[in-house]
DNA sequence: TGCGAATGATAAGTATGCTTATTTGTTGTC
DNA sequence: GACAACAAATAAGCATACTTATCATTCGCA
């Protein structure tokens, strides 16, 4: 009997599902501000360690290295981002935060903290805390996987 | 103090990333099949409703149904799909998969378990278990949002 | 029955996200 | 110090994924 999988269950559409939803939130939170989570996710990433390479940016928030030089192409065109040559390895840019930038991260944090807490709503306290200590378990579980 | 965001352990940031990992695990577990996770669910759901119109199918498997025509274009260029227009309301096109189509899909079945296993590996059974419930509680609890 | 509203499909445009190849620069080693 | 390995960035190409616009068709309703 050829029966077909029932992928509408398996992990890996639920999770692709939740992804969908989260994105959505958070483009609905944070219109008007014209930056896409990814990019939130650069400009945090750089007010904290300003000045720091390509490669070792991606890693730290888990983004393909060519993708991120796409990415990043973006925002420093919107001005949000400076990209300059280490002196000391000419091979690597090193990456700054505008003011402008910082500015617009700023401005947006109040929205990502609701849309975060959109995400989770249709679950109680304690399923929110669960489900984020599950994920981070199940993604820590792979971390080899991320050479 | 302008502290920056901690979107590490943001629910939307461990969604990426544990979207991420499902879909690597995916396409490496069926590497050789020359079909995406996208694309498997497609001719999969096309086994259990053969002759579905694409906006009823965009519906069932949580897809846009403009990237839903993108992806119907690419499996019909493989031969795994017919779109044929429904004679009852010349604007739907009705699809279905071919004996090719079904064939792969049969053929991936094994490794597409097996990729769902293995992202869920990190965890124990206890946790999988939790982890699903809290997923489907999540997405549906969201179903007004895909409106 | 006629005609504006709604619907299905597609196109165009933008943004991830990945793989592979290329370019440029650095490092180790003999 | 030359030269092969290696490393960082980018380019090119493909596949989602969403938005808005367009076109053809169908529906609703006065």
């Amino acid at each position: 009997m050829a029966k077909s999988f029932n992928f509408g269950e398996a992990p890996g559409h639920l999770i692709r599902r939740a992804h969908q939803l989260a994105v959505a939130i958070f483009m609905q939170e944070t219109a008007g501000h014209d930056a896409t989570p990814v990019q939130f996710a650069i400009l945090n990433a750089l007010m904290e360690e300003p000045g720091e390479d390509q490669v070792t940016l991606s890693s730290r928030v888990a983004f393909d290295p060519a993708t991120l030089g796409s990415v990043i192409g973006r925002v420093e065109a919107k001005g949000w981002v400076i990209r300059k040559a280490d002196s000391g390895d000419r091979r690597r840019k090193l990456l700054w935060i505008t003011p402008e930038g910082e500015k617009v991260a700023l401005g947006m944090k109040r929205s990502v903290s609701k849309s975060q807490q959109r995400i989770v709503a249709p679950l109680t306290a304690e399923e929110r805390l669960h489900l984020s200590r599950l994920l981070a378990k199940l993604v820590s579980g792979h971390e080899d996987l991320a050479s």
